[in-house]
Parts: structure tokens; C-alpha cells; sequence
DNA sequence: GTCGGGCTTGTAAACGATTACAAGAACGAT
DNA sequence: ATCGTTCTTGTAATCGTTTACAAGCCCGAC
């Protein structure tokens, strides 16, 4: 009844154990020896024990990848990424949410022990000394995919997301809007405080400068729904101003908003069509992310590719490659952005 | 340099490795030596390999869900729920993606040997012979959230898709549409099919005949939007049948559409908005699963709860059952459906 | 004072694989 | 015929835990 074991085969087949392995793992051995190896194990349906290989070999076979929301897109597209590299190399994928706190990042990291994953691969949203530290004594290899300061010394991907605002502005800029308004996440968050600072830059490089900025409590749809209505307000006093001041273009309603992520872009949508302004007539959006629900989105959402596909991809690569060697020299690889041009903007 | 092991730890407190492990298990000690293993646990930053301990106690204190695309929101729903449930109990949940194709389910079921995981909760597209044969087969318990034939003797938890179906038409109906069609998923899937007989008998109960019927090639938004111009163009056709023959109001252009999940109606009302017809004056379209891509949608998605988050809870709590008492009869736990009224419906 | 009972602790045998090492078999060359 | 080489196979140690069992200790009761 109880599953069969490798003494069981052996004793089935009236072989060594040593033998059973061997077959199983392909090492030389004569025909016979195969055949009657090979029938013992498809009699008894034979399945090597996992926990006890691993014991033994001090590998799992499994990779951790760690994300904040897997009801954030922009995992989903990163996750495919990773499973397709780590599969490929023989791996299987562990998924796992550690929510928007630091200390959870943490406790995962430092819960990381040896035996349960060979490598991690996390995507930290808040990062500290604490995070830095665990993730250098973490016993497994550590990979980030995101921004950790480089004295870390750690294997990072991340993602130019100066470049990736720059781009959306060019894009506005070039389509005449120069009242640009900007929706944020947390900024006490790594990619958060990336754009606030990528926003700024951007609009200096055009010598505009913000037409409102908010901050929403999360990178999700609804805190972008709920942190809109500020945008909304402050678009509104911008308003009352230009009246008094019938000042030079760039004051007055914003006529384009940019979101640090998809699910905060279309957030704003929905409350921009609530309020009654069409999309891109009256204000263009552009996201972040390109992740699917760019194109699901409706209109279709322009958006900044920050590379999640590739970003997964390199992440997968390096934490591979240290696994197989653990003394090369950390490295820090920089994906750059695209923009992929929908409806959303005119 | 290397890990401390259980060894090292008796060694540096002085006792023996029974002493350690007993302390680390909480099981009686005296004050003294909790206090001196604790001092070496801390000393040598000591965690306990995961491997060893799962191999000796039989367990690994993780649980698999196995859902065929990371990409369909139902999942995400599904997959919170599921996590919840498990992670109370002490186990960690590993997700992994099977594609669509029945066979992958079947190596993923028939892999799943002891010592991956302590568990299994799959949710199947396909379902065939050798699938049904490997969950019987399979060395650790395994949920099916889906439907499986009650000969097979698995616990499982699914949604009541006729009803739901129900639901949809007679709000379709509710609000004066008679001109309904179905855009299906792969009818040779589990969920495909059942959409598909519930659409039936919904418009039958209503003594109405569908406007029109297409099967998308997947459950995905792209496939959606793809399958969509064969509706389109069948509604065309119905059109000129209609001018032709001046018929009854069930006749002509479908005022309504029902989608066999999220992704797809999403798809749908893309190409509804190419085609120049608007959400729900023209068209009205009702989705099915109610998961977060419903509220994303623009115009929001009238949509069928079918429970998801139920179900991934109901059937995380009876693998939990099951590993806890293998010899229980099998359960079959049916998940009531309900309509979440969004605006793409009037 | 001795003996039995209850605690605490240590010794050693598992768990199920991999693998170093040694022994045995086969075989060709001298 | 004997020896050495190579190839195959088996024996046993090992990975890091848990846990059954035994041994030792302290204590109170007779």
C-alpha cells in the first residue's frame, strides 16, 4: 500500500540499491541491468523521493520568486518570464506573496533557509538595512529585482524608470500637452520614490513644471480610484487660479496624467470618465508597467515598458548563474525602457 | 563558514542533538537547558534544514495549487483565498502554471510524488481518463476545484455554471433583452462545456433561441477578441436575415452578450467598441467569474460570481481534511453562484 | 537505607536517497 | 595459464533531522 521505496525496487528487481540509483540517474550500466531496473520501476511505479534526494544532494530542484500583489499585472508578466528560464534549466517555480511590508520581506528572506528553495528572487517594494542585511546572510543565493544600494553587494535587474518617464513626457510633449499631472504610489516605495524623482527630472528636461501630483496608498487599482478624486481636486484649483491669473498654457486643467503603474492609470480612467472627461480628448493617460492590462484597459493604455518580460528573464539568468557559482563578482544590470503607444494618448 | 547543523549546535551548547531538537519542538526540558540550546540556536544563527526535517517527519509542510494560466484574474481571486486558508494552518503554498493541455496536468499530478508537496489542489481545463486515473493514483491528496465524475472518488469544490448562466439571462432578460449571444470558451474544456449546456437551458428556460454562438480558442483576452469578429460577423448576417424577413424582436442583432469568463468579455467589448457599438446602450455584455478584471473594465463588467474565492477557500479547507484523515468519505461541495450588477449592463 | 517511580537526558536507529570504495567478473595480452 | 586492466555491482557511510529506548538521577515512601 505505502509507496514504494529504492530498497523495494531493488529488492523487486534482486539488484543493490546502488544499482537502482545508478540506472535512475543515468551512470553507465549493461543492458540487463537497465531492463530489470527499468521493469521493477514501472511494476511498482517507483517515484524517487524528492525530500530525500534533496537531503542528499543539498539541493532542491525549487526556486523561490517572492512579489508584493499577484494581483498586480506586471507579476504576471515577470512570472512567466522567470518560470520559462528556470524550467528550462530544471527548476521548479515557487510563488510566493510577501505583502506591501517591509518586515514581511524580511522574515521570508531570513525564513529562507537552506531547504526550501535553492535561490530567491525577490522584488522588494520597500527596502532597509534590515532587508540588506538578511538578503547577505540569506544561505541560499539572492537575487533582487529592483533597486538595493550597490555597497549590498548583491545580483540586482532593475529598471530605468527616469528614462521610462522621460519617455512619456517626450510622447506628451510631442502631442502638445504641457499640463502633466502625476499619479504616485507610495513614495516611501523603491519604484515609488524612482518616479517621483523620474517625474520631476522629466519635466525639468521640458522646462514644464507638474501640473498636480498625488499619492496613492498602495500600487493598486483601488487606492489609484481613491487617490484620483485629489488629483481631481487640485486639477480643479488649478483651474480657479487660471481663471484669475489667464496665465501662459501650462497652467490650467491638466491635460495628460501619468500613473506609476497600470492598475493606478486605470484607476484614474475610471474617475476621469466619472467626472465626465474623455480619454485622450480631454486628458491623456499613460502607465507604467506595459503589463497586459495595458491592452485590456479601455481605450487601451499607453504605457512605459520597464522591461518586466526581460527583467524577469536576466533576474532568472543571474541568480542561475550564482547558483552555479557563488563567488562571481555581484552585477547590476539596467533594462531599459520602451514606450508602447496606445489609444490612451492622442 | 557552512550552515551550523543540529550538531553543532549540541556541540557548542553542551548537551546532546535529542536535547536540541526536543528544546526546538517545544517539548519538556528544564529551564536550564531551554536556556543554554536557545543561547547556542542564537549564537550560530541556527535554522533548521527543512530537507532533513521533512524527510524524517514525512511531511514538507507545502501545499501545491496548480491553475492552468497565472494570467486569468479568476485565479488571482482564487489563489488569495486559497493562501489564506493554508498559511493558517502552517503551510506554505506553491503555485505552478499547466498550460492548457490535459497532458500537462497529468505529468504535473503523476510527478507530484511524495516529497514535493504535502498536497495537491488543481483545477483542471481538461479532464480525461488518464487524468481522473492519476488523481486516484497519486501518492498525496488531491482537491479538484473543477468537476470531475463522481465515480472518481476526489474531493472536489465547483461552481454551479448553469445557474449562474441563469442569473445572467434573466437580468439580460430583466432588463429587455431577448437578442442574446454567447461568446464560449473551448468547448471541449470542463468550464466550456458546462457554459455552454447552461446557456442552453438558461434560454430555453426563457423560451428564447441565441442570437449567436462562438467559441473562443482559449480563455484568454486575446482569444476573445479574435473569436469576437465571427459573432460580429454572425450578427450581421442575423441583420440582413432580419431585413429581409421583418421577424418577431428575437430576431436581428444581439442586444446582449454573455461571456464564457472575464477575460473574454473584456475581449468582447474591445471589438464592440471597434465596431462602433456602445456598452450597454447598443450591446450589453455580462461577464463571467467577477474577478478584479470586472471592476477594471471599462465600462465596468456586469459579471457572474461564481464563487472563486469561496471555492478556493471550501477546497483548501478539505485538502486540509484530507491530510488530516485520509479514509474520509470524498466530498462534493457545489459553490451557489451570484451576479455582481455593473454598468455594462442597463 | 533501600527501593520504586517519575523526570530528564543521551545513544542510536531510523527516514530514503546518493556515492566512495572495494570486491568480483570478464577479458585480452603475454 | 597467469596477470593486469577495465567494467560492473554491492556494501556501507552519509546527508540533518526526529524519536524510541535506555540509562541516570532525584525524590519520597516504606
Amino acid at each position: 500500500m505505502s509507496r514504494p521505496t529504492i530498497a523495494g525496487v531493488a529488492r523487486a528487481a534482486g539488484v543493490s540499491v546502488a544499482s537502482v540509483s545508478r540506472v535512475l540517474n543515468g551512470l553507465p550500466a549493461t543492458e540487463e541491468m537497465v531492463e530489470r531496473v527499468q521493469r521493477a520501476v514501472d511494476e511498482l511505479g517507483y517515484v524517487p523521493d524528492a525530500r530525500a534526494r534533496s537531503l542528499k544532494v543539498g539541493r532542491t530542484f525549487q526556486l523561490t520568486l517572492a512579489v508584493a500583489d499577484v494581483g498586480n499585472p506586471v507579476y504576471v508578466t515577470m512570472m512567466r518570464a522567470v518560470e520559462e528560464v528556470v524550467s528550462a534549466a530544471g527548476y521548479r517555480l515557487v510563488v510566493t506573496t510577501t505583502g506591501p511590508d517591509v518586515v514581511d520581506e524580511v522574515a521570508l528572506v531570513r525564513g529562507m533557509a537552506r531547504g526550501y528553495a535553492d535561490g530567491l528572487l525577490i522584488s522588494p517594494l520597500r527596502v532597509d538595512e534590515d532587508l540588506v542585511k538578511s538578503i547577505r546572510e540569506c544561505e541560499v543565493p539572492v537575487v533582487v529585482a529592483g533597486n538595493v544600494p550597490a555597497k549590498a553587494g548583491v545580483d540586482t535587474v532593475r529598471a530605468n524608470s527616469p528614462k521610462g518617464m522621460l519617455l512619456a513626457v517626450d510622447h506628451l510633449v510631442a502631442k502638445g500637452r504641457r499640463r502633466i499631472a502625476f499619479l504616485n504610489g507610495p513614495a516611501d516605495t523603491v519604484p515609488g520614490a524612482a518616479r517621483a524623482k523620474g517625474f520631476a527630472e522629466a519635466l525639468r528636461a521640458h522646462d514644464l513644471r507638474p501640473a498636480a501630483v498625488a499619492e496613492a496608498d498602495d500600487f493598486t487599482f483601488a487606492a489609484g480610484r481613491a487617490a484620483a478624486p485629489a488629483l481631481l481636486n487640485s486639477l480643479t484649483s488649478e483651474e480657479v487660479r487660471v481663471r484669475v491669473a489667464t496665465s501662459s498654457d501650462v497652467r490650467g486643467r491638466p491635460d495628460a496624467v501619468i500613473a506609476a503603474n497600470d492598475l493606478l492609470a486605470v484607476g484614474v480612467m475610471h474617475e476621469l470618465a466619472a467626472a465626465g472627461l474623455e480619454v485622450p480628448a480631454d486628458v491623456a493617460v499613460v502607465g507604467m508597467d506595459d503589463s497586459e492590462l495595458a491592452e485590456q484597459s479601455f481605450p487601451p493604455l499607453t504605457s512605459v515598458n520597464l522591461g518586466s518580460a526581460e527583467r524577469g528573464r536576466r533576474a532568472a539568468e543571474l541568480l542561475l548563474a550564482r547558483i552555479e557559482d557563488n563567488e562571481r563578482a555581484p552585477r547590476r544590470i539596467v533594462v531599459q525602457p520602451s514606450l508602447s503607444i496606445r489609444r490612451s494618448t492622442p
